[in-house]
DNA sequence: TTGATTGTTTGAAACATTTCTAACTATAAA
DNA sequence: TTTATAGTTAGAAATGTTTCAAACAATCAA
């Protein structure tokens, strides 16, 4: 079973979801920005500051959408990414924070 | 490159290992149930209460221990192991509460 | 000593993840 | 219309992870 598929049934499996995601140096980054900016940014905006390939953020980024940690907004040619700080807090309290 | 290999060089990249021991069920389960418990457990006691093979609890105690989470101990036959709260709650504060 | 218990290790199979290239869609600008 | 820009997707290669069976080592008990 792919730890990114499927809903999530039940808190604990959200909770190591998180944790998957935030295992990979990427995302991890990718989450922290995010939190510490405190709005949504733009993925080039993302692939500015991290340096991996646009397909590869793209698939970090889907992966991230999937686990339900963030939400993408499209405007134009331009996609950006808001982080769930609320979901997040709820089920690991002053995680992000810590990050 | 192994995440679990090699000594972490940042706190970054321990809080990543701790994220990455904690995204899979076993460890997970292992994790919450010693941090709840609130002192060592046997190797055995610890399989009573998780179902899986002697071998493969092995492989993610080792994990543990290699990440840092954990250390052990041996008395006679038995193996115990103990949670390193401290050293957890020192990056990433509340997260073993949280569980 | 013999046999049972406790846990480790090795090696292989099965499976999951990450990354890249190349082709693609859609929007915007010239 | 043509061209550039932003991001996605598919497929393949490389790598990492998990699980189990079988063999092993060490300790304890009869």
């Amino acid at each position: 079973m792919d730890i990114k598929q499927s809903a999530a049934t039940s808190t604990e499996e959200f909770k190591r979801r998180i944790f998957f995601a935030l295992s990979e140096p990427g995302r991890y980054t990718i989450v922290r920005m995010l939190y510490r900016v405190g709005h949504e940014m733009g993925c080039g905006e993302l692939n500015q500051h991290i340096e991996i390939d646009k397909s590869t953020m793209s698939y970090h980024l889907r992966t991230l959408r999937e686990i339900g940690l963030v939400t993408t907004r499209t405007q134009g040619r331009e996609k950006f990414v808001q982080l769930n700080t609320d979901r997040i807090d709820a089920v690991l309290p002053g995680l992000l924070a810590s990050l």
